[in-house]
DNA sequence: TTAAAAACCGACCATCAATCGGTATTTGTA
DNA sequence: TACAAATACCGATTGATGGTCGGTTTTTAA
């Protein structure tokens, strides 16, 4: 209104992961690509969407900085790659989305799979079950897909 | 610059399902609550966060439209309720976290699964064998994805 | 008919991804 | 070592969207 000045902010610390449609498509690049720098990305995606290599500079040190693409100098440009393995990280994406609908003494990761799992067909049941095997091969530490 | 007469748009159409924290809480809110009026869900959060009836009034609107919630008028109000079953609910946004980082041929689903799949212990996965079991009893016609 | 209750409209702010021009750094080389 | 090209970095703008709420319109019950 017009009297905006005793506008309170809530202190927030919650740390959003969303990200944007570029970011996905580059992060998606990088696991496929192992490693490449600004000018390789940029390549890549010119033709296909336009834009320019500042864009995608700016888009890679983002995601540098939200920890999704490590970098090295090499020469003079950062080699970047992904820093998580794909997995891992749509884990952690999943795990952050249940979590926001979960009571917080309930499990996590199973509230996910039980949240999943109501739309399996019997193929499907048959893999979940032949991964639970190689699960329970695997130690602890097991490495998974 | 000075010049930004001509930014491009580039056409998008996909729909993001991105919710905000107090989006999150109302949404939490009806699954716990099944039906109530704005005036309740103010009364709810009134001394836990603050804020106007307005607010949240405009807040079970935004939920309505992106049909999370459903309302149906009673006397004066609308009776708001969850649209969406809880379970199903995450299981979407599961399904679209996952389809962004997936390739176009694959499971999305399946992809999940074996995603979060990496960090189960021996007592998750022997509930995950339990809810297998349960679904091959109860599941007559395949539903598929 | 009318007063209260609720819905609706419109405006503003904050945040954030995308975009890109311009400038500062850095590096390889002459 | 000096310098030019390549690259990184800074800062500004736009568009979208959630949160916030004042003010007005609509609806309902009495």
């Amino acid at each position: 209104m017009l009297l905006s000045l005793l506008r309170f902010k809530v202190a927030r610390e919650g740390e959003r992961m969303n990200l944007g449609e570029l970011e996905k498509l580059i992060l998606n690049y990088f696991w496929q690509t192992t490693v490449a720098d600004a000018k390789q990305v940029y390549a890549h995606f010119e033709q296909s969407r336009g834009g320019t290599l500042n864009t995608i500079q700016s888009t890679l040190d983002r995601l540098y900085k939200k920890d999704l693409l490590s970098r090295e100098k090499i020469g003079h440009a950062f080699q970047y790659r992904a820093a998580k393995q794909r997995k891992d990280f749509i884990a952690g994406l999943i795990k952050d989305t249940t979590n926001d609908f979960t009571k917080p003494n309930e499990d996590t990761i199973m509230a996910a799979f039980v949240s999943l799992s109501s739309g399996l067909n019997d193929e499907q049941l048959d893999q979940l079950e032949q991964l639970i095997k190689k699960h329970r091969l695997t130690t602890p530490t097991g490495e998974g897909t």
